[in-house]
DNA sequence: AATATTTATCTTGATATCAAGATAACATGA
DNA sequence: TCATGTTATCTTGATATCAAGATAAATATT
């Protein structure tokens, strides 16, 4: 009997006509949301990143040379809006991660280009991110682990179709 | 190939040293989060509340008569720091939803306590926000549920054991 | 009884985010 | 060419959050 099942017990005495297995197993993801991001979250740190920040360095660092994209390919790619990425570049600007470089084929558009620093920070920072991540699913056999993402690419498939 | 597969095919070539076995599923694992979150903030916000607030009133709700928590009880089941508890008490307050009642038998505590209004409101939302919830989840069959749910259970208790 | 420690809540200052709108450059169609 | 519409980015104002500290009451220690 865990938090979740102590929370759905909850509901059962005081909503019996409420049918909460969905609930108990969206808080159980819910729950586990959280221990990822914390994880993930102590990694970036150890490197004076969090998250947002790493986001979008990865987000560079992956799309290969030359590591610059637009901040309207960044927000694209990574499911914000375009002020909170206005911010995201200065603050890495700041940290001399990154550097704005004018387009010159369109006034209106600059690219976001990884710095020497930026490049190396983010290529230093993966090793240790994935092994995070490894550990952080380590305790799932390999099947489990195949069934584990069938099931979530079943849902992603569901969610995109609507 | 999916958004997931493209990141780990991009990470690929500029990193083919990298295993991305745990970040594809963790990849996954991140957009259904965002999926989740955003389908329930919607039911919340037909009802004129956002998944802060909901979390409040329904563990108010659940905790029985007479639906009255501390602060300090509704910091420790939701996850967040005191201050950001003082501020969801305060708006919950100018919304009519909650009250702070003066515990008789420690002056320096309060119970945070549901409105008639309150507990009216947090009653209606549920079966809608039970309803998307079953929703969320229809796509899966009931033995790829229980798998699910199982997977997310042996998570938790690894996480929970260090 | 007086002092020190712990507990419960709130306050303050900083940050990240969003929605909406401003600005400037480009594109299109008459 | 000029007017209109579109696109790319940034700005503004509001909100939710956190970390750290303030305040006040209860408890423990001497």
């Amino acid at each position: 009997m865990d938090k979740v099942d102590k929370i759905i017990k909850q509901w059962n005495q005081e909503r019996p006509d409420i049918d909460a297995d969905s609930m108990r197993l969206i808080g159980r993801f819910k729950k586990v949301d959280q221990f990822f991001k914390l994880a993930m979250a102590k990694t970036f740190a150890e490197h004076n990143l969090n998250a947002a920040n790493f986001d979008v360095l990865a987000t560079l660092r992956r799309s290969g040379s030359p590591y610059a994209l637009s901040p309207n390919a960044l927000v694209t790619s990574t499911m914000v809006t375009s002020g909170t990425m206005t911010n995201r570049i200065d603050q890495l600007i700041k940290s001399g991660l990154v550097e704005r470089v004018k387009n010159p084929n369109d006034g209106r558009s600059v690219d976001v280009s990884l710095t020497k620093v930026g490049f190396e920070l983010i290529d230093s920072v993966l090793p240790d991110h994935i092994k995070t991540q490894d550990k952080l699913v380590s305790c799932l056999s390999q099947n489990e682990k195949k069934m584990f993402n069938e099931v979530l690419r079943k849902l992603l498939i569901d969610f995109e179709s609507e």
